[in-house]
Order: structure tokens, then C-alpha cells, then sequence
DNA sequence: TATCAGTTTAGAATGATTCTAATCTATTGA
DNA sequence: TCAATAGATTAGAATCATTCTAAACTGATA
């Protein structure tokens, strides 16, 4: 929980009960991926203790704080990611599955970018079927 | 005009006036990347002669058909893509554009889908900033 | 050229997200 | 220690993109 509360500290986020719920379900040691509306749910699994609006403020204000990633891909929802290390994405339609690619891809033959442009970063997708 | 209804019939769908109409936008010989609303603001600039419903409708049509593709980036809008080569795309967050990049992208480093599982595709953004 | 499967439509419904503005609380500095 | 207050939380309304519904319409066919 000190280490928990240290991340927070370290971008000057107020140690509030909700956020340090939050953090402590996402910075667990596990990546994860997971919607505002799941991360809700699996909070309140016991008693109520957040609100869904603090769930997406609280995803976003880390997303700001770079503490998590967001990826949004083929649907309307938007997935929060706890990973932060440079990877990619398998991606299973089906049961909307995203597996990280844990890697060191080599992509070559990309084009400069624009004028005037810097290139972010670079995000795949490997969509899968069976 | 006759090329138009030649890919519709190619694909057994219906000549109707909307979707003569939404084809002949689509497939004028420039790639596009187009929202269902955008596209609906646009085909009813003059006269009301499409429905948003109907514009929904046979952009899924025209999926399904693989006559177009289907993108979504870091936001709940699905953008539709008329380009159906082998692309990847520079997006700029500000003002949400996307940019074709015609490339024969070389992606080394991939491991091995799942088990049971294939690759479908592999879809790169390349996010931009200034 | 009547039939009818497939298509279109307006408007309601949905689902994810954001906004509002009232209330609450962690931090601070006296 | 504690009052002040900037920032955080909340319920519920609002918004935005999209999908659904079910009634009306229309290309294609025989």
C-alpha cells in the first residue's frame, strides 16, 4: 500500500480513498486491461465504495499522469491499459481478448511523417481469427 | 455510373437509390476515411434524400461486402476506410486525421498467434504530434 | 405488373461517456 | 490542532454515436 500511495504522491494526486482503491486494483503487479464500466463493476463487487463517474475520472487523471495507456479498437468502448513498456496487441474479436505482444517489433519501409511532425508513437493491432 | 451498380451487383446487393448514392461518393476514385454522421452531413447538403439510419445501414452493408474497412483510434467514432489495399495509417490526434500510408511495412519480431488462432490482419496506427 | 424479400425510415432505445453543480475531504499553514 | 480551501466525489442528467423497431416502401422476379 506505502508503494501504492508513492505513485500517486510522485505526480501530486491527492491520496483520496477512491483513487488509492483504484491504483491498488490496477497497480497490483498484473497488467490488465479493462473498460471503465468493468473496472466499476469489479470495485463494487462487495459493498458500493466508488461511483462510475469517479471510475472515469479517476482512469482518466491516471491516462493523464501517463500511469496507464488507453487503446480503443474496433467497438466504442475504451480499454485502459496497465501495461507501460513499449508492446503491442493480439486482438480476439470474438470474445473482444487483448493479448499483449510482449516485444521488440522491427517495423521498417515507414514512410517520414508529415512536415512539421514527429512521430508519438506507434501502436499494432493483430487481429486474430480462428 | 455503370461501374457504380457493377460493384453492387457484384456483391448481389439491391440497386437503390441510397446506396447508388452513398457508392458514388465512396467510390469516386479517391480513398476516403468518413464517419456515418460526416457522410450523411455531406450526401444531405442540398436536398434530404438519405436517412442517418440508412446511412448506418449501408455502410455496414458495405463492410460485411468487404467493399470497405472499418477503423476505430483512440476515440468512440468508426471511421470507414475506402482504401481496401494492404495500409496503415499516421493519425493525428489533433485534429483527428488519418493519413494513408501506402507502404509494404515490414514487421519483424511477431510471435506466434495463440493457439487455434490465426492472423487476420495487422493494423498499425502511427500516431503523430508537433 | 403483382408479389414479396429486402430496404428505408423516423423516432425511440441503448450504451458508453461526459457534464453539472452540490457536497465532501485531504492537505495546508496559522 | 483545525479552519480554510482547492481539489475530488457524487447522483443523476445530458450528450454522442450507434442500433433497434416496426411500419411503409421499392427493386427484382416470374
Amino acid at each position: 500500500m506505502e508503494n501504492i500511495k508513492e505513485i500517486l504522491r510522485s505526480k501530486s494526486l491527492k491520496l483520496t480513498k477512491q483513487r488509492l482503491l483504484v491504483a491498488s486494483y490496477l497497480f497490483d503487479g498484473y497488467h490488465k486491461h479493462i473498460t471503465a464500466e468493468d473496472l466499476f463493476k469489479k470495485l463494487n463487487k462487495s459493498k458500493s465504495q466508488i461511483s462510475l463517474a469517479t471510475v472515469y475520472n479517476t482512469l482518466h487523471e491516471f491516462y493523464k499522469n501517463k500511469l496507464i495507456n488507453k487503446l480503443s479498437i474496433n467497438s466504442q468502448k475504451i480499454y485502459f491499459d496497465t501495461n507501460m513498456s513499449n508492446h503491442h496487441h493480439f486482438y480476439n474479436k470474438e470474445d473482444e481478448l487483448l493479448i499483449d505482444v510482449s516485444s521488440n517489433l522491427k517495423i521498417n519501409g515507414l514512410p517520414n511523417p508529415p512536415k512539421g511532425k514527429k512521430i508519438e508513437k506507434i501502436e499494432v493491432f493483430v487481429h486474430l481469427k480462428k
